[in-house]
RNA sequence: UGGGGUAUAGCCAAGCGGUAAGGCAGCGGUUUUUGGUAUCGCCAUGCGCAGGUUCGAAUCCUGCUACCCCAGCCA
């Protein structure tokens, strides 16, 4: 599986090997640990492609670990989408699913023995008062009032706090480090915080919870993880991360690497802005196919195997404040789809066409190929009537040079049918373009016309047969390539009012009988893939993955 | 003006002292009953800037500059 990722080199990956050549490394082992606090993105998907593809390329283990400490801010919904997702992307965690809260009893003695040690305090400041007593950027902090405090009562203290006896933000258990080093993580960071929450897999068991810093290195500790991959921002709390290793009696020595996380233009890769966005009604939930979550981007239509190819291409470096183009993610879905989409005819926005030298009555059927080089893809059957729609883009009364699909007077190819001229436009009361009759060509089906070039070609439908159904074309959520940019605007302000528009759309008579995520290629349009919601309930809609690639919109650009 | 990081083409990214991979985007040709695909070609005398070491520097040294992260009882 995901062979495709086995080749791209990257330092972590290099780091690895070199490891394994010197004889220091056993059995790799990594982990893919989120916080179960909102849905997986693209962003994750970086993080899992990275930590489940080098288990595998090394023959190691990647856990699914749930950092789980902050049960105000957790759901098991939340748990429940993740492992679904990580799952779709084609990855198989190692043994059970693990939660940090697994770890609760552990660490909670190690806070004991951190208080034990002289390294550990119950602080009595306020939240305010810690922030005052921690300086700033360039001056160094003042201990507390209670650092000194004997571990008897700190210990007597912790346990009070655990059992309920003291409110949310009446008391703090703090590692006893440096108020004056000039790396703030090291300034006494706080280990416990009273919540008084109910949580997800541990219920009302515990009125304490331990922080990140005092959980994550330990929790890999505790899992054997050999080499606990994370983003750059934590660079800082490595020292943290350490001095606890340093200072308990862990049973193995994690090694904590920062790599850059993803920045994708057109779009955001914050939860808390995507839970907004969800919350305030602005999409259609966390599954919207307008959204950068794996779920979103699996019901817009995008493969597990073309975000994998993805993650592949942007590589993996420490190189920060990058921006990858959303193009790359494009090709990836597209050369996926290329190979292994079937093929259809669809009519986004439907114009008539009336067929004046084929009778009422009259209907012959193509047998045509699902796909131009898969033979395994089968065939499908068009039928040929008097009345068709083809695209409102695909005629223009008044053409400009370099225009090759229909026009008054003009010819062009119906796709694996005739040649067809057109003889009249018929026009509405209002003047718009209702219907336009043309003359086929009898001596064009599956050969060139006698003595001309046809150059265009296009797609059509027999109004007949074609079925009617819902096509969702989505485009970028946002205008601007870094909608969170400016730190004082609203991102709100950047949205695409065009990232949504809804077609009524003709389909060929093969599609109506299509199963939830199943995907086509609409020639000469995009790749579509059928919505696992709606098609699922019997309704026929179809949400655009990507259009094709447009070199005509070029020509049209450029003028 | 504290600490920690990062700079290679429009974008992503290899490279680790021997003379700048690859991909995306773009541009041009060929093929084509998808203006798609495929295919061929073009696209960094130069690696943030300035010095230095060396026969030789994107790679080593020195000094600058720019950008990113950190002052949650979030992760």
């Amino acid at each position: 599986m995901s062979t495709e990722s086995s080749s791209a080199p990257n330092f972590i990956r290099n780091q690895i090997r070199d490891e394994i050549e010197a004889g220091r490394a056993g059995k790799i082992v990594t982990r893919f640990p989120p916080e179960p606090n909102g849905f997986l993105h693209i962003g994750h998907a970086k993080s899992i492609c990275l930590n489940f593809g080098l288990a595998e390329q090394f023959g190691g283990d990647c856990h699914l670990r749930f950092d789980d400490t902050n049960p105000a801010k957790e759901e098991q919904a939340y748990i429940d989408a993740i492992k679904e997702d990580v799952h779709w992307l084609g990855f198989e965690w190692a043994g059970a699913v693990r939660f940090a809260s697994d770890y609760f009893d552990r660490l909670y003695a190690w806070a004991q023995h951190l208080i034990r040690e002289g390294k550990a305090y119950v602080d009595d400041l306020s939240a305010d008062e810690i922030r005052e007593y921690r300086g700033t950027l360039t001056e160094p902090g003042r201990p507390s009032p209670y650092r000194e405090r004997a571990p008897e009562e700190s210990l007597d203290l912790l346990e009070r706090m655990r059992i309920g006896e003291f409110a949310e933000g009446e008391k703090v258990l703090r590692a006893k480090i440096d108020m004056a080093s000039p790396n703030i993580n090291l300034r006494d960071p706080i280990l416990y915080r009273i919540r008084h929450a109910h949580h997800h897999q541990t219920g009302d068991a515990w009125k304490i919870y331990p922080s990140y810093d005092f959980t994550h290195g330990q929790s890999d500790a505790l899992e054997g993880i050999t080499h606990s991959i994370c983003t750059l921002e934590f660079e800082d709390h490595r020292p943290l991360y350490e001095w606890f290793l340093d200072n308990l009696p862990v049973p193995a020595r994690p090694r904590q690497i920062e790599f850059a996380r993803l920045n994708l233009n057109y779009t955001l890769t914050s939860k808390r802005k995507l839970k907004l966005l969800v919350d305030e009604g602005i999409v259609d939930g966390w599954d919207d196919p307008r959204l950068p979550t794996i779920s979103g981007m699996r019901r817009r239509g995008y493969t597990p195997a073309s975000i994998r190819k993805f993650c592949e291409m942007i590589g993996v470096t420490r190189a920060d404040g990058g921006l990858v183009d959303i193009a790359m993610l494009y090709h990836a879905i597209r050369a996926d789809l290329e190979d292994n989409a079937p093929r259809a005819m669809c009519v986004l926005k439907p114009l008539k066409v009336v067929l004046t030298n084929v009778p009422e009555d009259h209907e012959e059927v193509y047998e045509v190929p699902g796909h131009p080089a898969r033979d395994d893809l089968g065939v499908r059957q068009i039928p040929l009537t008097r009345e068709l729609y083809i695209d409102q883009d695909d005629f223009m009364e008044e053409p400009p040079k370099k225009f090759f699909r229909l026009a008054p007077g003009k010819e062009v190819r119906l796709r694996n049918a005739y040649v067809i001229r057109c003889d009249e436009v018929i026009k509405g009361a209002g003047g718009e373009i209702s219907e336009l009759r043309c003359s086929v060509d009898f001596d064009t089906l599956g050969k060139n016309p006698e003595g001309r070039k046809v150059k265009g070609v296009i797609h059509w439908v027999s109004a007949a047969h074609g079925v009617p159904m819902e096509v969702r074309l989505y485009d970028n959520l946002f205008q601007v390539e870094q909608p969170d940019k400016d730190k004082d605007a609203d991102f709100l302000d950047h949205l695409n009012p065009e990232s949504l528009v809804v077609c009524q759309a003709i389909g060929e008579p093969s599609l109506a009988r299509v199963t939830p995520e199943s995907r086509f290629q609409f020639e000469r349009v995009g790749y579509f893939c059928a919505d696992r919601h709606a098609v699922a309930e019997g309704r026929l809609v179809f949400n655009r993955t990507v259009g094709l690639k447009d070199s005509w919109a070029k020509i049209q650009k450029k003028g």
